[in-house]
DNA sequence: CGTAAGATTGACAAGCGTCAAATACAGTGG
DNA sequence: CCACTGTATTTGACGCTTGTCAATCTTACG
């Protein structure tokens, strides 16, 4: 692991986290939320963010590059749970546990910056719509889980990798607006086996499928989407679209209030 | 459905939620989260208390009895996702969606109330706090669903349903403390499978392998753990321990601050 | 006492895993 | 620039877990 104490040239613009997709924020909330962030580290490849069973555990935000969080189990089988790009905020779930549940893991030279968990509880007290918003956020990482719960028990092999490649493209279609049919994928097939509760083997089958078959086309890291419509109605699950600003959030603070 | 305005005698100590998991509440804060309680209702078994698609989607408290949340595919199958027991805070994880991700119906007959959003949302102006704890609960229910998902792509169906009783006796022994080896569990064998990502009929046969194996017994509806470690063992998950009352939690504030 | 929902059982098929080997590819050192 | 080497992909044969279909049995309940 390489540290510095300087966040990387032009990751800057990155650091309001996924939060601004729920709710348009003032400039001193930006600011608290550039305030988050603490060390900044880069990672290698298949290096280890941060390991299962640590403790306590800590907060990340990723700046450059893609990870993926995972648990394993004590027969060493694997599950991949989510794949992280630029703008996540990594290992929030472990926040409430006494030990890391997730490890984390870069797919790609990553680069990180560790939050603070002083400043994240500062944030509740001083920008309580922006807590709200964390709340809201965590929410909605509930229902991507519980989507991808539906598919590990109801969509057979092909069905979860038609969603996969959705799910992803609209992903990142967020973070790259511009991005065509078109986009990267770190993974290797023993990886979406596990991120999709498959085998390599039955992984590459499927894909190899989906090629014939003229859905995608595939290289090394690559997909290209061919058949957009088409494979999103293999990937039947119900669309999910958030409200942004609800009504009932705080309103911004403009500064430091009363302390 | 039969509406009421006042709560059910002897729930009001049921009020403050899973949150007193996670940390001591001032006498204030309890208060609060009374305050969140908007108006009572009873369903009967089968009900829909919510159902997927509603706009804007709610906030419910289960009172008394069980209820489920669930999500449905096109093709009609269904995905049970979360057994809901009294104290529960339901379909949070729609809050950020303009249409409610998930359906939630009664497993027996129930009492919920509806949760104000505007109350939800002065208590994170008002109680940082628990504003944080909110937040951190949202987390601990994704580690939850980290490890279901984790169950269904990694276990096969006699290590599923292990784990499923193992957890639910866990999480029972909390509200019911001096429980014994027994519980009720209110749900089909097809209910089970839904939840567990197999069908009614694979259920049955693992159920009843389980039981000619001597780790439980089962009536109608209820179910007792014979060989608890034997079972726990089966259940390959690893263990979770949640951290009360973290040091970076801001402060109880007494009551009504600058306004 | 009748009826419907739930549990059980058996025969069979399909999807996916396992094992093992062959091939393609990327990165490395000489 | 090339041979070398480990990693990733591809392929085939085979078997097991789970699903499907359909019938029967049991239990709850009106």
């Amino acid at each position: 692991m390489n540290k510095a104490s300087e966040p990387p040239a032009g990751a800057d613009g990155l650091l309001p986290i996924r939060i601004t997709e729920l709710a348009d924020l003032s400039t001193t909330e930006m600011a608290a939320l550039r305030g988050l962030a603490d060390r900044f580290a880069t990672h290698a490849r298949h290096a280890i963010i941060r390991q299962e069973g640590e403790m306590p555990p800590g907060l990340f935000f990723l700046l450059e590059g893609w990870a993926v969080s995972s648990v394993t189990l004590a027969d060493g089988s694997r599950q991949l749970l989510k794949l992280h790009v630029p703008g996540d905020l990594m290992g929030a779930p472990s926040l409430p546990l006494s030990r890391a549940a997730e490890t984390l893991i870069a797919l790609t030279d990553v680069s990180v910056a560790q939050v603070s968990l002083e400043a994240l509880g500062e944030i509740f007290v001083q920008h309580p719509r922006l807590g709200a918003l964390f709340f809201l956020s965590a929410q909605e990482e509930r229902v991507l889980l519980m989507d991808r719960l539906t598919g590990m028990g109801r969509l057979d092999a092909r069905h979860r990798i038609a969603w996969l490649f959705v799910h992803l493209h609209e992903r990142l279609r967020l973070v790259a607006s511009g991005m065509g049919a078109a986009f990267d994928l770190p993974l290797t097939q023993e990886q979406l086996g596990d991120l999709l509760g498959l085998t390599a083997v039955h992984v590459n089958r499927t894909l190899r499928s989906l090629d014939a078959e003229g859905y995608l086309k595939r290289e090394r890291g690559h997909i290209e989407i061919l058949r957009y419509d088409d494979l999103k109605r293999l990937a039947a699950l119900p669309p999910r679209t958030v409200r942004r600003n609800l009504s009932w959030l705080p309103p911004s603070r403009p500064s430091r209030p009363g302390r």
